[in-house]
Order: structure tokens, then C-alpha cells, then sequence
DNA sequence: GGATGTCGTTGGTGGTCCCAACGGTAGGCG
DNA sequence: CGCCTACCGTTGGGACCACCAACGACATCC
């Protein structure tokens, strides 16, 4: 048998996949705890950002944008509709379309939003200094991503 | 103005746990499809393991050990059991507990799971170099810590 | 003007993580 | 011995994120 038996759980505790997800659910907490004190979540700081990025937009726009399920961002953006963030008006130009706008307390909010994804991230990477942060947040960017580049040559 | 607008979702994409959530989702997703073929999910590949580790063993210990909630341990044995890879039976000593144990088809299976669970993470890690992939795992290693190591001094 | 496809919406699934409560049992202590 | 406290496995929720299928309404391309 040589010794193929170093402890099991260990091994699975040091994999990549099971740090990320440890991670991830860290960061989701955080930030959700952050997001809960304007009594919203994580979906509606992007979708915020990107209504604000776009001015008005269409609904499908901003699910490509932000890669959520149209049927997530209907959710999503009621929401910010009821809490009067943005105005969601048939567009004139095409009937399917809903014009998707920014109000100024859409806009206030958002702010409000960043500052606290800001902190919220900060205490995410706390244990890491800034050089390790820029680092590892380059890092995690290619392992997010989910294109291969092809042939290498 | 001056001008504070910089693409606002764009800096929300480049948020560390943005970065996250998008990571740990596509490892879930790797590790999923290979897990897949034996029926299997995530968390029984690490109660197996746990179990493999620590001989007969109760629920709450393994529950404690890989940080399941002890509601979702019940399904994850339940599905092993059927499957035949552990055993539940009463502990004489304390007829509170199930002596959980590993069969060998269990035994066998989970190194069945190790591999493809390590397959699995190489294609995750795949855009970076072996270097790069350690680098990587020991800061986020440091994220995905819970605990605080308390003032710095 | 008919085929094709997009838009917003509804409905549903699955996985991870977390909490509350319950009957049953063990152990400590008087 | 009897009581209280704590733990065991189980059941029943819930929240959140990710994902898919289908539908009526509408626009567009040929």
C-alpha cells in the first residue's frame, strides 16, 4: 500500500475548490451583513451600478452586463423600483423594452452601496497586506475566469 | 463634477468578492460535472474522507469535523448508506450515537472521488502556472480563514 | 407577411449554508 | 435514587445564489 494515507479531510481542506467556496461564503456573508443596512443584497449594488453605468437600458442589457438570470433580475429589480432607486417605463422606441433609469436617490444609494463593498472587502482580505491583496486579487481574477485562452500557440 | 464615474460595475467585477463568488461557482461546477459520474456531490466526497480518517465514528464528530450542519449530514449519510459506502449502526456505549464506518466499496469509491475531485481542481487552476497555483492557494488559504489573529501586537 | 428571434415574465430545480425545535439518551450532582 | 443539564440524531424551516424551460408580446429580416 506504500502509504496513500495521510489524513483524508485534510487534503480536501487544502484544495483550491474548498477554500473558495469558504471564501466565497465569507465574502457573501460579509458582504451581506454590509448591504443588509440599506435592506438590500449584493444583485442590486451590480445591477444599481450598471443602470448607472447605462443610463436607461433594457432589462436584458443589464442581464448580459451583469451575467443574472432574467428571471433573477425581475426579482431584482422590482426591488429597487419599490424602494424608488430606479423607473422602470415601457420604451417608446420598442414595446418589449422596459427603459430601465436611475433615480438621484438610485444614484445616493449606490454610493452608499460602493463605500460599504469597499469595507466589506477590506475586511474580506484583512489578513493580507497590500501588496499580497493586489496579488492575490490578480491571481483570483484569471482562476474567475471562465474562458479558456485557447491554444497556447 | 470632478469626475467620480468610472464604469461603477466595472469596479464592482473587479471586487474581490465578486471575483470570488464567480470562482468558487465554476470550481463548484467543475467539481460537480466529475462528481456527477459517481453519483455523488461535494459533501459526501469530504464525509467519506472524514470518515476514512477516523474510523467508526458519530455524526456530530464528523459534523464538527467538515463543518456540515447537522441537517444536511442526515441526507449526505442517508445517500452514502443506500450507496453502500458506510455503515450506520447503533454504538452499544452510547445509544445516542450511529457508529458511521467506511465499506469498502466506500474506501474504494473515495479514491475514486480524490481523483476526480483533483482533476477537477487542476482544470480550475489551469490558467495559472505551478508557481502561481501555490502562491495562490496559501493566500486564499489566508482569506477563507475565519478566525481573526487578533491584535497584531 | 411569415419566419425568426428577442424581451419581460412566470414557474420550477438544485446546491450551499444556517437556525430552531423535538424526543431520546448520558452524565453530573445532590 | 431522581433531577437537571447537555448532547445525539432527526425533522422542518429559510435565505441566497445559480440555472433552465416556457410563454405571450413584440420587432426585424427577408
Amino acid at each position: 500500500m506504500t502509504e496513500p494515507h495521510e489524513p483524508a479531510l485534510d487534503r480536501i481542506r487544502a484544495l483550491p475548490s474548498w477554500l473558495l467556496n469558504r471564501a466565497s461564503a465569507r465574502g457573501r456573508r460579509l458582504l451581506g451583513e454590509a448591504f443588509a443596512r440599506e435592506g438590500l443584497r449584493m444583485p442590486h449594488h451590480a445591477v444599481l451600478a450598471a443602470v448607472a453605468d447605462s443610463g436607461p437600458v433594457a432589462q436584458a442589457a443589464l442581464g448580459r452586463m451583469t451575467g443574472f438570470d432574467p428571471k433573477d433580475m425581475v426579482g431584482i429589480l422590482n426591488d429597487l423600483q419599490r424602494a424608488g432607486f430606479v423607473t422602470r417605463t415601457p420604451d417608446p422606441g420598442d414595446r418589449r423594452k422596459n427603459a430601465i433609469a436611475l433615480t438621484a436617490e438610485g444614484r445616493s444609494c449606490l454610493h452608499r452601496l460602493a463605500r460599504l463593498g469597499d469595507e466589506a472587502n477590506e475586511a474580506l482580505l484583512g489578513a493580507l497586506t497590500p501588496a499580497e491583496r493586489e496579488q492575490f486579487t490578480a491571481l483570483l481574477a484569471r482562476v474567475a475566469q471562465e474562458r479558456e485562452e485557447g491554444p497556447v500557440a
